[in-house]
DNA sequence: AGTTTTTTGGAATATTCATTCTACGCGCAA
DNA sequence: TTGCGCGTAGAATGAATATTCCAAAAAACT
């Protein structure tokens, strides 16, 4: 007996009605109910074939158990379980949740104020919640290091990347940091960046397309031995490549815009963190005994 | 030419391998690479020709690929990535864990580095969703509104502010909002204010303290005619208080810093918003009836 | 500029996979 | 016991998918 109304549409839902009606199901149901309840993942990523082998029944008894619920097919359960796998998880899901809720979002009358409103502090949340996945403790921890060494800190970053620049470069010298804002004015960047040397560091904010400046003065500190610490969307960009250190932000993508909030938020606590580091450094150096 | 060793057999290692080697390979590959490196949730779950879509390549490329990296097929490829997925996610099934997880992390000892980071996921997280509260949707169908009919908008702000006016320029000039920056360049503000008349409007972004320069531009443009959109943490700043509307932001506060995510977030609304406002003028005056 | 090598797109093919179908088994009632 | 119906297994089918292969294009080299 299939049930005709619409199937669940999420895993919570499926796992309701599964807990609802597996006192009525058969056996060979039920016995796969209670795989679907206790491994969600393995429905998720694995072919029916090894879930049917892992459940101990056969492949058929899965197509019909996903009948049993309403679905047309076991694939169309499938994705409910690997939208909730990908959604649930910030890291690896966030592509994925962000296609969907564009998708989702688009279809609704799609251009009320309030509505645009509500997706883009949702994408927004969704890439603050990516960062700290996709940028480790350690990284942070060795970014910051980096720029607590350096002589002088020397900071790029053009068109949409210029925003990040500006506030690092602000930031950094609010808590004293000896600070380069390269903003290329008057077409100086060049200029700006000859005094460059192998104490100092360069941080390049920098996102698709990559401007020209930006990479030119990454090569030229490059060549001048100057550390390079790159804030970008991919680990494989022209200046990520020279980098020492890559941090990987992900912006949430809406309409063709991608936000900035993520890295803002990035380079805040780059800022801090540095703020931290350097009074613990100076406590250090005056007490020779730390926590 | 395949590499003939085994293959990468966790996710980090294929990401390592990749990036030793991208440089060598070919422009496609990169390109695959890229996708690779930047979307590993995808590759684990979709199949190979939503992959090829999606990173605009033919299925084939991506065969050749994993077989580049000693793979026998892109199959092989795809399974470390699931297996890399199930693993790192074995704990999580559920969508709100993520909220719990910012909750608890935010009470720990709160001075490592990624105890700051996640300190300001939260507050910049919170600041979003305040947002929403802060802003009716009246006043930024209002703003928008202003933006829309404006000759010219010029934005001015400074210090903590030039961030969020900087993008606000950079985006309104990118959807084809004639837009002048007042950016203050060798002090020029003043000058760059001067030629502001009554159909136009200047945008000051504003938070405490109050930049004098940015004062002077509200007042002259006041006494040009000119509208006002002030976009500030406080209805009641010397900014606000000329302005003919306000966009109230509060901001979270860190350890004394204020972040500037939500601003950033506002202003990107803003200037999508207009992209559809303006639109849907257009189509109405050609269709004269809209959906 | 011409030749060889490498890279690429896309159709052709092979394989895997999900689904359907049919016959069989088991329990139950008369 | 026999007939009936539900549930099931497993092969058969058909669809989707991965992979191979080749010709064309691009790049590198002479």
């Amino acid at each position: 007996m299939v049930q005709k109304t619409t199937p669940p549409a999420t895993a919570e839902e499926l796992r309701n009605a599964i807990l609802e009606r597996h006192g009525t199901l058969s056996k060979r149901l039920q016995q796969i109910a209670r795989y679907v309840l206790d491994e969600p993942n393995e429905l998720a990523i694995e072919t029916l074939s090894v879930i049917a082998e892992r459940a101990g029944v056969q492949p058929s008894a899965i197509v019909r158990f996903a009948k049993e619920f309403g679905y047309p097919g076991a694939s169309q359960m499938q994705r409910v379980f690997r939208d909730n796998l990908l959604s649930g998880n910030a890291a690896v899901g966030y592509g994925e949740r962000v296609r969907h809720f564009n998708a989702g979002v688009s279809r609704k009358k799609s251009s009320g104020h309030a509505e645009v409103l509500a997706e883009f502090i949702e994408g927004n949340t969704i890439a603050l919640q990516n960062l700290s996945q996709t940028v480790s403790q350690a990284d942070l921890a060795e970014a910051v290091s980096m720029i607590d060494k350096a002589d002088m800190v020397y900071v790029i970053g053009f068109r949409r990347s210029f925003p990040v620049a500006s506030y690092l470069a602000y930031s950094l010298q609010q808590v004293n940091k000896r600070t380069m804002f390269v903003d290329g004015v008057a077409g100086l960047s060049k200029l700006q960046m000859q005094t460059i040397g192998p104490k100092d560091v360069l941080i390049a904010v920098s996102y698709q397309p990559y401007a020209a400046e930006s990479i030119e003065a990454v090569e030229l500190a490059a060549t001048r031995g100057a550390k390079i610490l790159s804030i970008s969307d991919s680990l494989v960009s022209p200046i990520s490549k020279l980098a020492s250190l890559v941090l990987q932000v992900r912006e949430s993508e809406v309409r063709t815009f991608r936000s900035l909030a993520a890295s803002i938020c990035l380079a805040q606590v780059l800022v801090i963190d540095l703020a931290f580091e350097s009074t613990r450094t100076e406590r250090k150096t005056k007490r020779g005994k730390s926590t």
